[in-house]
DNA sequence: ATTATTGTATTAAGCGCTTGATACAAGATA
DNA sequence: TATCTTGTATCAAGCGCTTAATACAATAAT
């Protein structure tokens, strides 16, 4: 795995952010165990300490929990990894436009390109949870 | 002014960003004078030493210069400037399609929740430097 | 000529992040 | 029972960011 980290933010909030994408986008599935601190300092490169300290702030936000010694698991609570979804997407939305505003677009000019870029490049919706009453069908 | 900072990333990093950002949209025109050190050090109640840090990368990127004593100017290349927004644009939209994606979202998705926001907040065209032959207009 | 203003450089201190090393607690496993 | 595996805690070291204080260089202003 080539790092996927930049030198702009602490690594720790960085992992936050992975961790709660997996979570988000069902890489690690509701329910699921989570692969151990030691394991995923090696794959993420990383200490230790520093993957348990996003793990940390993960509990803090009911999205994992640990059993002392079996191991640590996402929360089986869909409500919660959808809320996760749904708040990590608005953020990005908002932040998004608020930047490209900041830059002196127009909602017009923002929405034009936006889709120029959305559409040359195709992404394929892959969510692994999805609201009540929602089925999955694909976008293409 | 309230401060325009979070803690996720060092202060000197956010304030190349900001900069960057009234050379872009105009608010620092094109030619015209920089506050200076000191002063800016204030307006963002930081150390002037940190301002300086910011300014020194602008003016590694062209995107200012000094002389010596009478100030520091934003160059006057029209092209430069309008080449920094292109790319901070860029980068805005790869970002943002990028996480979405991340999160599972596929293309239409984003599409619609993006359309969604950006409509809802109105976001005014504001650009001061335009392509050549791009005229100015106002979306409403 | 003198003073003020500007950018620039240096130093020391404090703080947070990251790492490496080590150790402990407690349930799972042999 | 003994060992392994897990999460957790602690400590010291190194490094970068930020601040404060100070000084210098060079031009503008008086």
């Amino acid at each position: 795995m080539t790092d996927p980290f930049d030198d702009k933010s602490p690594i720790y909030l960085q992992l936050v952010i992975i961790f709660k994408e997996k979570i988000a986008n069902g890489t690690w599935p509701v329910g699921g165990r989570v692969d151990t601190v030691r394991d995923l300092a090696v794959q993420f490169r990383v200490n230790p300490n520093t993957v348990q300290r996003a793990l940390a702030e993960l509990e803090r936000e009911k999205l994992v929990f640990s059993e002392r010694t079996s191991g640590r698991f996402i929360t089986s609570d869909e409500d919660t990894v959808r809320g996760v979804r749904d708040h990590l997407a608005n953020l990005c939305i908002r932040e998004y436009a608020d930047r490209m505003s900041r830059l002196g677009y127009g909602s017009d000019v923002i929405l034009k390109m936006t889709e120029e870029y959305i559409r040359e490049k195709r992404f394929s919706d892959n969510r692994g949870v999805r609201e009540k009453g929602e089925e999955k069908h694909d976008f293409d």
